[in-house]
RNA sequence: GCUGGGAUGGCCGAGUCAGGUUAAAGGCGCACGGUUGCUAACCGUGUGUGCGUUAGCACGCGAGGGUUCAAAUCCCUCUCCCAGCGCCA
């Protein structure tokens, strides 16, 4: 969420803005909203004035009966005063509401860095790291190689639960907490604290974290509770500090949160789907960072040089992407994306970074102070990055270390966590 | 799940049982000013949010609703904390 006072003094930067992300759309929303805000405005003021006149009558009263003086009349005068109140109130709630649900939609302002373009085919490369792969036989898809080691099980799971779910088998399964303990190890090792968050998140703090439209597409809901399953640890980490004030002396605040993430994802059509590239439930260790303003753009380039080491110690051909100002989404004002590449020689992505800056964190209210006892200074910035995501990381080295023969190689990076297995192996 | 106790400003803590000059005693912290050879101590002022921003006004006592001319105070619903009991890992 923007700062409703830069709407007011600075609606032209905006307008710009909003233009840039090519989102003519939002146009008529932000003036939509400077018109609610002045409404909203001048009903408050009515409102107070309204309130103001009772209060004299009120304070007559106390003291016309504290002096056991007769105040009978002065109450006839005010009876009808509060019916009107409750009708200005309402009037007044309803704008505040509306201004509110228009300002949550107006999406962050962009980083001057961010690329102009349309779409994902506009957004440029940045770096591109590791050897490209290549096969002397002809390469398959991860969904056939894991599956002819026997090791995953789409069939079982969608008599069970449906289409986009699975069960891992064996030496795969292992390889996905081997992935986990990896990411961990490394993350921990840079001096990130280790986050097991509650899997659930109850709307409110939620409606902090995403945009608001995405809830009933994106996130399953706990029937007959409020509560929603998490789509990625980012969110329960974001809302960990919702109202609070951190102290100067703590930022910045840097975790890496580890849980398993749950989407409903429809309206994918046409989309990459086969196997576990696209799933409904995943594991995934997460970068998240609370800083103060000035640190923030310095650490968005942390979270991605991690992440690069991540990659690069699996061995993996990627490229970091600067997601241009039509794909970039509305929370973030800067994004990188890690896309990997895969069998079919088309890159997809692995991991996305970006920098809120302080947008999550206004809607969130969590802000910072110099120190106890000193005033709130502003709000924070907040920033995170995928450290791995299990299934695509799996699906990223199916597809780049199979052999001839079927079998898969482990990344070295990974033999301390599998058992001494260096090669998965046909049975 | 049941019973009882609680939630007040950056923090601690009165006020709630009898609704009305309560921005809300008192204290701590913090900011500015004064005093002092430095520090400390001491004295004074300030220290929530919103709207107009000059005066001012409104809101505000966990969240939401109700009663009333008037609610921190009375009533209802919800959330969280503490204690005890029950139940299950």
């Amino acid at each position: 969420m923007l700062d409703i006072r830069l709407i007011r003094e600075k609606p032209d930067l905006v307008r710009k803005n909003l233009k840039k992300r090519r989102e003519p759309e939002k146009l008529k929303l932000l003036d939509g909203l400077i018109k609610y805000d002045k409404r909203y405005r001048n009903s408050l003021q009515r409102l107070e004035q309204l309130r103001h006149e009772r209060n004299i009558i009120t304070d007559k009263v106390a003291k016309l009966r504290s002096e056991k003086k007769p105040y009978k009349k002065e109450i006839a005068k005010i009876r009808k005063i509060p019916k009107e109140i409750k009708k200005m109130e309402g009037e007044k709630e309803k704008l505040g509401k509306k201004t509110v649900s228009c300002l949550m939609r107006v999406p962050n302002l962009l980083h001057e860095s961010v690329p102009y373009g349309k779409d994902d085919e506009d957004n440029v490369v940045v770096e591109t790291f590791g050897k490209h792969p290549k096969f002397d036989f002809e390469s398959k898809p991860h969904l056939e190689i894991a599956e002819g080691l026997g090791l995953i099980d789409f069939e079982r799971a969608g008599k069970v639960t449906g289409a986009g779910f699975f069960y891992l088998k064996g030496e795969l399964a292992m390889l996905e907490q081997a992935i986990i303990r990896y990411a961990i190890d490394f993350m921990v090792k840079k001096g990130y604290t280790l986050i097991f968050p509650p899997l659930m998140l109850r709307r409110k703090p939620y409606e902090g974290v995403v945009d608001l439209d995405d809830f009933e597409s994106v996130m399953y809901k706990i029937d007959g509770d409020d509560l929603y399953l998490i789509a990625t640890s980012e969110h329960p980490i974001a809302a960990m500090f919702m109202d609070e004030v951190l102290d100067l002396k703590d930022l910045p605040i840097k975790l890496c949160g580890i849980s398993p993430c749950f989407r409903r994802e429809i309206g994918t059509h046409g989309k990459y789907t086969k196997g576990l590239f696209r799933v409904h439930n995943f594991n995934k260790v997460e970068q998240f960072i609370f800083c103060r303003p000035d640190q923030s753009w310095k650490l968005h380039e942390e979270l991605q040089k991690n992440a690069n080491e991540l990659y690069q110690g699996l061995g993996l051909r990627f490229r970091v992407m600067n997601v241009c100002t039509g794909d970039i989404g509305s929370i973030a004002a800067k994004k990188y994306d890690t896309d990997v590449w895969m069998a079919d020689n088309h890159y997809r992505e692995m991991g996305s970074n970006s920098n809120c800056t302080d947008y999550q964190a206004r809607r969130l209210n969590i802000r910072y102070r110099a120190g106890e006892g000193k005033p709130p200074v502003g709000f924070v910035h907040t920033l995170n990055n995928t450290a791995l995501a299990t299934s695509r990381t799996m699906v990223a080295i199916l597809e780049h270390f199979q052999q001839k023969d079927g079998s898969v190689n482990i990344p070295k990076v990974l033999w301390p966590y599998m058992n001494g297995i260096r090669t998965i192996e046909r049975k």
